[in-house]
DNA sequence: ACTGTATATAATAATAACTACTATTATTTT
DNA sequence: AAAATAATAGTAGTTATTATTATATACAGT
């Protein structure tokens, strides 16, 4: 795939992230999309995700449950799982990067980054 | 399930988890499993995993990539994701809680704990 | 605007990781 | 040793995701 081309499933997808707080799973946007591009596929929608991903233009978070999340906002934040209602929200606090430093220390690897997301209860559920 | 018997089989997982290094998946700690159990079922191991999991003898480590990965070294401590090779490995450090108070800091709600991985070039692959 | 070619799509099949079910077997209690 | 209960092997089912393919769309060159 050299060449990459306009679709109007793909710029519904970029939109609908863009627009929502929330940070859905592909099968959520799947749903939400139908309602303007009754006939798009599941596929579609995973195939646009990856590329969207890849070119940097959306994030993929995983590891919070089964299922991938995605979220449109790709200015690098933290994100927060209740473990109640298990909504995630968006943390906004300042930079923990020097955590990279902590875990180089005595690694004779090279730490390039870290992936980590906070959890306990959110503030309808404590 | 009140009363939890032995059986051989878990305490082969338990066994196996404890002597590696290496952060397997359920498949692998089937394939291993296997030689000393030949007629051992997946389902035994998927079992047995969350089983011990549950019971806190053994760690579930996940999000690094597909499948989940097990560690039967169950004092806290942090991992390292070789973004070449893709192996896992420990990670000694000092203590980075102090991420859960900045967390916290303007945070409506309750941050409990958190979830940190690392990656980067290890040192075979840097 | 017309045509050719490459890319994207919808629909569907396939895969991977994991869980559920059930008849049999192993462990523990009596 | 017999009864009671839990664990197992084997298998079927689920869920999230990727692969396949024939058709549709985008768009560059005329
Ligand atoms: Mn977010
Ligand atoms: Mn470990
Ligand atoms: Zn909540
Ligand atoms: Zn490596």
């Amino acid at each position: 795939m050299a060449v990459i081309k306009y679709s109007r499933q793909r710029e519904a997808i970029k939109e609908y992230l863009s627009q929502t707080k929330e940070h859905p799973t592909a099968d959520t946007i799947y749903m939400n999309i139908r309602e303007s591009y009754p006939n798009i596929s599941l596929g579609t929608v995973y195939r646009n995700l990856n590329l969207l991903v890849e070119m940097g233009e959306v994030l993929r978070i995983n590891g919070m449950d089964g299922s991938d999340r995605y979220d449109g906002h790709t200015q690098q934040h933290y994100h927060f799982l209740c473990n109640k209602c298990h909504k995630i929200l968006d943390l906004e606090m300042e930079s923990i990067d020097h955590i990279n430093d902590t875990a180089n220390k005595d690694f004779p690897g090279k730490v390039e980054g870290h992936v980590t997301y906070f959890y306990g209860k959110c503030n309808e559920c404590k």
